[in-house]
DNA sequence: TCTGGGGTCCTAGGACCC
DNA sequence: TCTGGGGTCCTAGGACCC
């Protein structure tokens, strides 16, 4: 499919405009969705902003002068933030089938209209999301998808739509667009930057692609062609499986017992594993971590990694080898406050049931096999049982090739076609 | 008292093998 | 002047995203 656009499509304080929505009597009134145990701000609705709570900021540093005010704070509900995301990806479908859902709450479109079209269907698309979801959104449009980013910031800031296509137009907004507001530069990589007096999104763009190459990295790099207006992040619009699945909690106590510690850590593990499930995978790695405050005077942290004899998406045999994980980096007299799981080496359950395996499975089934030969001393035999060992080799070579395949972004691979 | 959870990608260094 | 070199795997850590 060839597009010479990408439109970003972003909900605007996307779950606090999901509680305003279903709890009408918070219309208007300022509103915050709070992250895991009340802890933190995760969401802040428009007036909320103007009360200037701060993204990421503990809620009991705020508690009460927010309140006074006549603030209102939320827990967090996931399921309705997703049922509402997955209506308004069904509107965006509606428009086009080029739609790869980023976020939660933000939606890339690849568009194929003549430029001189697109406001109108921006702000068409505008009203159909708010019609039949009530959400409101802002529309980023121009030819690369940082550069949409750059135009849905503006979008935020003005009418909720903004189209980026000629140079002037784009210029003028790079300009205006701080270094530390692209998409791509985190806090990092703006010190950096800054330090160089690059501060601006246009001076970014002007920047020696040498230089970056040997000071950045080359995802920095893509960010820098994008801002020229070279595309190098192409559309993804199939769902794909995820490479790893991450499950931990801050407890709100902290734990010192290993029994205790395995208790949330098999909970978390049954979670994961549904997780795989759900998505038709099985995992051939397992991560286990524990940790206590970082704040403490002497914090501990630890992670161990283990590849599982047999991909699997059994919650029992997952939970077993955690636990066996955790007593090899528990340490008693610590007193943690955090625990988790990763499964790795993720892969659909039909292509790793024959492809993927670990040394020890491969090593197991080898022996076992020459063991077979040694016994079946015929031609008919031998020669069936050559025939299985070599499948045994490719099996093996494709599970080099699928876990070499793990990164695949490379310095000579930009820029990506559109 | 109370400071989130879940991801992706890249890079570097050491171990090990041939 | 020149201690071998190159490939792969694992681990740790750093950067970014929402």
């Amino acid at each position: 499919m060839k597009y010479s656009n990408f439109a970003l499509v972003d909900c605007n304080n996307f779950y606090a405009s999901c509680e305003q929505i279903f709890q009408p009597r918070l219309r208007k009134r300022p509103v915050v969705v709070l992250g895991n145990n009340d802890g933190i701000v995760v969401a802040r609705s428009a007036e909320a902003k103007e009360l200037d709570v701060a993204m990421g900021q503990p809620y009991f540093e705020i508690r009460r002068a927010y309140e006074q005010a006549g603030g209102i704070a939320c827990s967090a509900n996931y399921a309705l933030y997703g049922d509402l995301s997955n209506r308004v990806m069904k509107t965006l479908r509606q428009f086009t089938d080029q739609v790869e859902v980023y976020s939660i709450d933000e939606a890339f479109l690849g568009l194929t209209d003549p430029p001189q079209a697109l406001p109108d269907i921006a702000r068409e698309i505008h009203r159909l999301v708010k019609k039949w979801t009530g959400l409101p959104i802002s529309i980023g449009i121009s030819p690369t998808k940082t550069l949409a980013k750059v135009a849905n910031k503006i979008a935020k800031k003005s009418t909720g739509q903004c189209c980026l296509f000629d140079l002037s137009d784009r210029t003028r907004a790079l300009t205006q667009t701080a270094v530390e507001d692209i998409w791509g530069i985190g806090p990092q990589y703006h010190k950096f930057l800054a330090t160089h007096q690059i501060n601006n999104a246009y001076q970014l763009a002007q920047t020696d692609d040498k230089w970056i190459r040997h000071t950045m990295t080359v995802m920095a790099q893509r960010t820098v062609l994008e801002l020229r207006g070279i595309s190098c992040l192409a559309l993804n619009t199939e769902p794909t499986p995820p490479k790893t699945i991450h499950r931990s909690r801050q407890f709100g106590l902290p734990v010192v017992d290993f029994e205790a510690l395995c208790q949330p850590l098999a909970t978390y593990v049954a979670s994961a594993a549904s997780e795989l499930r759900r998505q038709h995978c099985v995992s051939g790695a397992l991560q286990v971590h524990l940790a206590t405050s970082p704040r403490d005077d002497h914090p501990y942290q630890n992670t161990i990694y283990q590849l599982l004899p047999w991909p699997t998406a059994a919650t029992g045999e997952l939970i077993q080898s955690a636990c066996k994980n955790l007593a090899q980096i528990y340490q008693p007299d610590y007193a943690y406050r955090r625990c988790g799981v990763i499964l790795s080496e993720i892969a659909p359950e039909n292509v790793l049931q024959t492809n993927l395996f670990t040394d020890q499975y491969y090593d197991n089934k080898k022996r076992t096999l020459m063991h077979t030969i040694d016994q079946l001393n015929t031609e008919w035999g031998r020669g069936a049982l050559r025939h299985a060992r070599e499948g045994l080799e490719q099996n093996w070579h494709m599970r080099q090739i699928w876990r070499s395949q793990r990164y695949t972004t490379r310095w000579d691979e930009l820029p990506v076609a559109v």
